[in-house]
DNA sequence: GGTAGTCGTGGGAGCGCTCCCAATCCGGGA
DNA sequence: TCCCGGATTGGGAGCGCTCCCACGACTACC
């Protein structure tokens, strides 16, 4: 027996309007009939049909989370992962479908604009941003769809984002830098193309601007995101000898920390390291990372927030949001060892 | 003005049935028809509404990937990730939207069901086993949603699944390492609660007894996952002696590395290592380890094939499909030095 | 030339909900 | 006693598709 609505109204004595009253949490019935109803749809396990509900009201309770193409290191770096799992529980927790878009190819990712948009699969999107004038993005800023970006995007004004505090971050950790008495502090910096190397790098020269450091190029890298990229940035930054080095990612960290074992350069008696993420990777490597740590999780939950906040209209965009970041002090970078030998110093 | 297959229609001269019958593809429609009715749509970016089709048809184009609560893994290792990746890469060929649940609670994963089944949200579901018995898994037997697990399940015999060679791979493993002149050789497994943990157990056994070896108890470990259970698993480990050690995860054995390098223990010079999984770890790692890949995103691929298949009635289950591994000779096992020093030794 | 198919097409009848309006019932005030 | 308004409830009218049957135009065959 297939279960409709008509059905459960006809098996509680009543319409298949009330019965819809209840299993929408409508006031205007009354308690016993309430009741009545809703001991029937619990006898049965009785489940609206998803279709029906969304043909008639227009919304579908999925939110989408696109994940560009060109994010080679979705698998290689924790982020992508608590990412998704701070959507995902949000999305749990409001009861909404959380549809995952992955894309491999630009072409994937061409097709998705009408599959998303047109069709009405999903109320609404949270899309990752990765590079300068995001095609998607553009595209969705013309649309009419709700959404919500991680990141800064690269025009942020008239859009609703979500992103880590990247700037004051980075700043952080250069100041920590300098009070500990590095001078000759190098970057490893993350890619330019993407707003969170831009403000990764600009929070970093402003620290040391702070402290009256100035940076010169010989001490500034670049990386991609990759473990490997990390390794090759701090080979080549090593011939300038650093007394410290910032890098923007965990994961470069890693990899630097591997071109440091291999030249036998001691973290963080011969250098001081320091990292951004405080993903897992940084307690895991040997020392363990001083590094950043940003609220990956909690980014993820709060779009979901804002999303369905703009889906439901209860609020009303552009909102921007900056998620603080926390210095979180190992061994890396030489805290610890100062600590220990002189507990004066701060 | 918002399009629908009769607002198309009229443009195009022909009846909404036209429409519909060129928008799925379906024969007998005259190709000069076709084309015209291509145009329009082509023209004006229609897209047939998801959710009218699916109230229509009984069919939603969605597939949902349930991710079971007690996976604190997930993001610890990048099993998961590859197999997501896997999942939607497949999923957005097939023109499928994938839905992702992961639980964080047992109370989030009992209300799935229902949410799952009696709505129509989904046509199908891939799952991946964990544990013994899992009550989900019962209940989905017991429905009639059209489901395939990844890795095998605690009744296999009634469900379609896709698992790793776990079995096989570490057969291999063992005999690699009798092979190499290994004799005293130690194992560090994952949970006997996981049927992986299971096989790859037995694997083990089974190619260390037929080089006639056998392993006592105090050269066996079992860790949980997790990098930190590989580290404590080998720290105890050591005073056994071991010649040698497999460990039944690449992350387990990045932990199992840590500890031999806390303990000055070169590997391979004094103590062969072999791991599982032949995810990115095991290649980060220093020395890089010898392992045996699984191939997981094509896992996640395959998943999806067979559900849609099942889904579409095109075949019939239950399947068991099992990808093969294949031996990794990196440097751990000790492999590339003999090679070196006696390039006859095969 | 008539009778059967076949092909291409149109349109009715839902799919199971939500939305809205009308109908009913009840109590209070005139 | 009668009227009015609020609280409850029922049911019609879609939402935009798919499915299926019917119809007209051909073709084929006897």
């Amino acid at each position: 027996m297939k279960l409709t609505l008509e059905e459960i109204g006809r098996m509680a004595g009543v319409s298949r309007s009330t019965v819809s009253r209840v299993i929408n949490n409508e006031k205007s019935v009354r308690p016993e009939v309430r009741q009545r109803v809703q001991d029937v749809i619990n006898q049965t396990g009785f489940r609206p049909n998803a279709a029906a509900r969304s043909l008639a009201s227009n919304r579908t309770g999925v939110i989408g989370l696109v994940i560009p193409h060109r994010v080679h290191t979705l698998f290689d770096d924790p982020y992508f992962p608590l990412l998704i799992q701070g959507v995902s529980q949000a999305s749990n927790t409001a009861e909404a479908t959380l549809a995952l878009f992955i894309f491999q190819t630009e072409a994937e990712e061409r097709d998705l604009y009408p599959r998303l948009v047109g069709s009405g699969t999903v109320d609404g999107v949270i899309i990752t941003a990765t590079r300068m004038g995001d095609p998607l993005l553009t595209r969705l800023a013309g649309g009419d769809l709700p959404y919500v970006v991680v990141g800064r995007p690269d025009e942020a004004e008239r859009v609703t984002y979500v992103d880590a505090d990247n700037h004051g971050g980075s700043r952080a950790a250069a100041l920590h830098l300098c009070n500990m008495g590095y001078r000759r502090i190098g970057y490893i910096g993350a890619p330019t193309s993407t707003t969170a190397g831009i403000d990764r790098r600009s929070g970093f020269l402003e620290g040391l601007a702070v402290c009256g450091a100035t940076p010169t190029d010989d001490l500034m890298r670049d990386g991609d995101y990759t473990e490997e990229s990390g390794y090759l940035a701090m080979r080549s930054l090593l011939s300038s000898r650093p007394e410290a080095v910032f890098v923007a990612t965990d994961t470069m960290a890693v990899g630097a920390l591997r071109a440091l074992n291999e030249a036998q350069v001691s973290v963080p008696n011969d250098i001081g390291l320091m990292s951004f993420d405080g993903l897992p990777p940084s307690e895991r490597s040997l020392p363990k990372l001083t590094t950043v740590r940003q609220p990956v999780t909690a980014t993820g939950v709060r779009a979901v927030e804002l999303l369905l906040g703009l889906v439901n209209g209860d609020i009303e965009g552009p909102i921007h949001e900056i998620m603080p970041t926390e210095l979180v002090i190992r061994e890396s970078c030489g805290a610890a060892r100062l600590l220990e030998t002189d507990l004066s110093n701060d």
